[in-house]
Formats: structure tokens, sequence, C-alpha cells
DNA sequence: TATTAGCACTCGTTAGAGAAGAGTGCTAAC
DNA sequence: GTTAGCACTCTTCTCTAACGAGTGCTAATA
């Protein structure tokens, strides 16, 4: 455990460092409001500090730099929330203000997240594992085209376009549906195939007279891509953190936020509450030189979905975190209280 | 307008610092295949093509590089598509191969040729315009909760949740939807919310309990974003080309593509063909270091949508021009003719 | 005993000076 | 009309020196 001048000094150079992205000395720290401390003394223990490993040098006569381990030492003992209330005030309104559409406020809330932070906000939308059929309908384009639309108890609705048998009627169609309904409500999205498969087939085949062209295509309507959606906000904020005025960090940075499913699998969690991983600490390679903080929100249904921020190892945790917290509520909130009961 | 030797050297000139993005000299200009002149006869030439401004020097004693007048000429005068049967034919295979939703094509279509490129490529959606009504339906989720869902001629669906008025009965529901789709089928999408207030208001004061309640929320649902959408394949392309090598440049590139709405403002046209704008040619400042080029894909019922590519005014013009021409009418082939008749 | 002042030392950054190299324009010869 | 030769220009690279911010250690101080 630390003392308190070392916790003073230790706080004193990552809220330095945060905001500078550079090195501190003990000369200059010495003359900072709050500390009264000669630089000699303030150089003894930042050679404690670091010995600890708290802190790093650049080199062997550079000011000293937050480790990782700084950082995580920062995080669980040092800040304590801070409510700034005008961010939390402005986030809140902007969220709870519009009548949105799921999507929509997903995309909103990234984007007001990476604006109030300055960082890059990624946000999955819920997956629909537990969701479950409300109702299935078909509508026809033309004599060849239809769209299927199915819709889950959450209100999410998915299309798909398909071709229809030549010269199928009406009626038949009608059939279908009505089959397709009698025995598809209620089941759980993952399992549409499998029931269609072992239950709905046979049906089709005493009802339906086309049904081995139309069942390929039903089949095809049924698959459910079970991943959720990736909503980002603020991409271009990291180019603006001067550890990243390097191309190639920049580019590997992008190709990272382009690879959909790396990123998903980031980001999926079924845990509630806050998580934090610092530099090193992420498992996944491109990441390593980010922290990436992430907490959850809940829709109807029990389907999580996950906000995260991405910013650099020098991220204004506090901040940070407060933001975060803020906004699972109020989504959680719009999702879940609002107009889903 | 040029003699022989005057365009073949523009060309070689041109081809070479389209690979390379350097200048190039007299001297390892005249070593190049199919140019027997020596340097000094080269440097001629360069000096009259320099005072036409289709040459620039990037100072006194530099090699020569294309000016964007340069790469007009080019464009205009001295390219002819060059068929590369290969990555036609592949990409023919990608975009028939698959049998998708118009939405998934469209992405599915600037990453591929993002991928072909390596340059940028954004596809703006069709808007939906002249699309009409074909159906409009509500499924209810709960007490309180339905979603409305709107199916274009087009096979476009559009949906949206909205908050039932306490204690409606399934029954009046059912009526509304009646209603709505009795007067408003086949009706453009631009003119839903028009017709509702004059036309279907009436009728609904006259036979349903909760109309008021109930029509602000159907005026809402109604209300359709006629923009088309964006997509964008091989944004970090741009960072791989040696003129963005410069974090303020990648920067402003990054953030125009941020901005939506200035984009699609850009790419929305209504002409058909290709459109070439080099460097400054464009009127908007952002893309004023970039060329843009253009083409438009058909859907059925006349809606335009844009297919584009951006990249440094260095770009590969002749390759870049067949592929966009070949994905233009491979999308219209997919789009108009193969499932939508 | 804890703190501080002093000092030699380290290392990154910056500026300047050459040297090298690629390329040009011009002139004169072919 | 074409080409060889040459002086000149400008960028780029490398090397060096000076500077300064910061450190660790030692000795003096409260």
């Amino acid at each position: 455990m630390l003392g308190d001048r070392e916790l003073l000094i230790l706080q004193t150079i990552i809220d330095d460092f945060i905001t500078t992205a550079k090195p501190i000395g003990s000369r200059a720290l010495s003359k900072k409001e709050g500390i009264n401390l000669s630089a000699a003394t303030i150089r003894n223990v930042m050679a404690d500090l670091e010995e600890m490993g708290l802190l790093v040098k650049t080199h062997s006569s550079s000011g000293r730099v937050p480790s990782e381990k700084g950082y995580r030492y920062y995080v669980d003992h040092v800040i304590s929330p801070s409510l700034k209330e005008k961010e939390l005030h402005l986030m809140e309104d902007i969220i709870q203000g519009n009548m949105l559409e799921m999507e929509q406020l997903v995309q909103l809330s990234a984007e007001v997240l990476s604006e109030l932070t300055n960082y890059t906000a990624v946000i999955l939308g819920p997956d629909e594992m537990n969701a479950t059929l409300k109702q299935i309908q078909i509508v026809r384009l033309s004599e060849q085209s239809a769209v299927a639309i199915l819709v889950t108890n959450t209100g999410h609705v998915e299309h798909r376009l398909f071709t229809l048998p030549f010269g199928i009627e009406i009626t038949e169609l009608e059939k279908m549906v009505n089959i397709l309904n009698d025995r598809l409500i209620g089941i759980p999205i993952m399992e549409l195939q499998y029931r269609l498969q072992s239950e709905v087939y046979t049906l089709m085949q005493q009802h339906l007279q086309h049904h081995e062209l139309i069942y390929d295509h039903i089949s095809s309507v049924l698959q459910y891509e079970n991943t959720g959606k990736l909503y980002v906000g603020g991409q271009s904020n990291m180019m603006r953190q001067p550890e990243f005025n390097d191309i190639d960090k920049i580019y590997q940075f992008y190709t990272m936020l382009e690879d959909e499913e790396e990123m998903i699998k980031l980001l999926k969690t079924d845990h509630d509450g806050l998580n934090i991983t610092i530099g090193n600490e992420n498992k996944v390679d491109a990441i390593k030189q980010f922290s990436l903080i992430t907490t959850s929100y809940k829709m109807n249904g029990n389907q999580f979905g996950t906000i995260a921020l991405l910013g650099p190892t020098r991220m204004e945790y506090r901040k940070v975190i407060t933001l975060l917290q803020a906004l699972s509520t109020e989504m959680t909130d719009v999702l879940f209280r609002g107009k889903w009961k």
C-alpha cells in the first residue's frame, strides 16, 4: 500500500500526463499547486514508485511516465467518480429527449459518447439470441418476388427478399404464412431453422403444392445472424491523440475497427458492470496499445448489448467511467422501462 | 492538340507517377522501355508540356509531376479502358454469386470495389423518393407497444416502434390498419404524411374510438427520411497512399467521411454515366486533394444510387473506370432485372 | 532522520554544415 | 532536329556540436 505522499505524487503525475501526454520531471512537479516538496524529495519518491513498477522512464534521464500498472493502481485505488453535472445532463437530455428506434438510439449514443470524451465509442447492439418470434409475414411485390418479414418479441424487425417459384398462387402463399405462424410463433429465433425442418416441413408437404420449391427459400429466410450490430462513433478522434501521430498506428487502429467480427468477439459479454482493461492487459493484440472500457446495457428479455470506449492508455478514466456508467443506466432505462413495458 | 511524341512522354510520366508517386526526370525516362530518345530531347518535350500546364515541377530542379490539367488531358484523351479480365470476372462472380438483400449487396459491392482498387469506395443507396407504399402492417408486442412496418414496392422495409394508447383494443388496431392500407397503398412514400392528414384523418375520426391518441403516433411512423444510406468500404486504404502520410490530411479525410450529410450531398446525382472530377475541379473543399469518380446504378422505379471511388489525384484511372462501369451494370443487372421483374 | 541543495552525468532534440545525388536549362556540336 | 556536355539548383542525408531537461548521488541542513 502506498503512503499519502507517494499517492499524491502518483496521482499528480498521472493527472498531468493524461492532459499533456508528456513525461514530467521532478522540478516541474515541485512547482505544481498542492505540492510543497522540493525537487530532490520528489525524485526520491519517484524512484520508489518506479521501483514498484508504477512509473517508468522513457529513457535514462527523462521524466517519468505512468506504467500500465500505474494506471491500474490509479483506476483501482485513486480515482473517485467525478460527477460533471453539465455533461451528464447533456447526455441525459439527448438520449431521453428523442423518441427513437433502438437502432437510432444506439447510433446516437455512440456519437454523443465520442463527442463528450474525444475518444472512439463502439456500441454493440443487443444480440437477439433469446428473442422469440412474434410474427412472420410475407408481402408479395411482383409476380416472382416477395419480401419476408420477421418480427421478434423485442420489436426487432428482420426482412429478406426472395424469389417466388413460378406460377405460385396467392392463396398458397397465405396458407404457408398461416402454417409458419401457427407453428413458429414464440420459438426462439435461434431455433427457427431447426423447427422448420423438423416440424413444419411435413405440414408443408401435406398442404402445399409447391412445397419443395418454397422450402429452400423459406429456410434461407429463417437463417438468422445471431450477432449484434456494431455502431461506431468518433473514429477520427483517435488521430487527435498525440500518441497516435504515427500513420502506421492509425492504420492498425482503423483496420481493426473495420474487422467487425473481431470487434464483436472483443466486445461480447454477458456480465454486468464496468470493465477496464489497460494496454497489455488486453488479450487481443490489436488493442494492446489502447485502453478499453466496457459496460453493458440491458433490454427486456435479458439481452445484453455492450458500450465500449477505446482510447489511449492515457485516458481520462475518471470522466470516462462516470459517463459510461451514466449512459449504461440511461440506455437500459429507455430500452427497458421506457416503451417496452 | 499534342503530337505523338508529346503524348507518349505525357502518358509515360503519368503512368509512372501513378505507380511510384515520385517525380520522374529526363534521364530515368529515357531508359524506359518504348522510349528511344535521349534525355536532352525529353527535357525539351517536358519543358513544352510544362508550358502547356500539363506538368509541374515540385521545385526548380526536380523531376516533373503531372498537374491536374495533365490528369484531365490523360483521362479525356489518352486512356482507353483496359479490360482486366481477371478482376472483372472476380467482381462479377462475387456480386452475382450471392442471393442478397439490396442492403447487403450494396455493402458487399463497396467492399469488393475498395478491395480491388485499394481506394475508398462510397456507395449511396437508392433514395426511395419515387417508391410507393406496398403494404403497411402493425404488430403488437405488448400491452403498450407495437411496431409498424412499411413495405415499399421496391422491397424496402421500414419499421418503427411506437407506444400504444392505454387500453386500446386489438380490433381497433386492425380497423386502423385496414383503413391505412385501403387508403395509402400505391401512394408515393413522400406523400404519405400529407395523405394521412388530408384523407385518412376524417376516416379515422368516424371509425376509431381513440383516433386523437393514435393519430400522432401514426403520423410520426409515416415520417420518412428520403435520403439514401451511405456504405463505405476500404476507409483505411487511403492511409496506404504515400501522399497521405500526413496525419492532418488523413484527419480531414476521415472527418469528411464521418459527415454523412455532406457526403450524401456530394454524391447525390440524377444523371447517368461516369463522372470524373480531379482535385480542385471539385467544388467541395474537403476533397480538393482527391479525385472522385462516380457512376450510378438504377433500380426499378427509376431510383438512382451512386457508386463512387475516392482516391488521390494520382489514381489508376484506367483500371478504376473499367471497374466502376462494370460494377454499375452489374448492380443494375442484379437489382433491376434479376429478381425484381 | 527526513529533507534539501549542489553537481556531474545522460540522453533526446535541434540547428547547421557539408557532401551526395538527381535533375534542370543552356550551349555547342553532330 | 537531336544529342552530349556542363554549370547550376535544390533536396536529402549524415555528422557534429550545443542545449536543456532531467536524473542519481553526496553532502549539508533543519
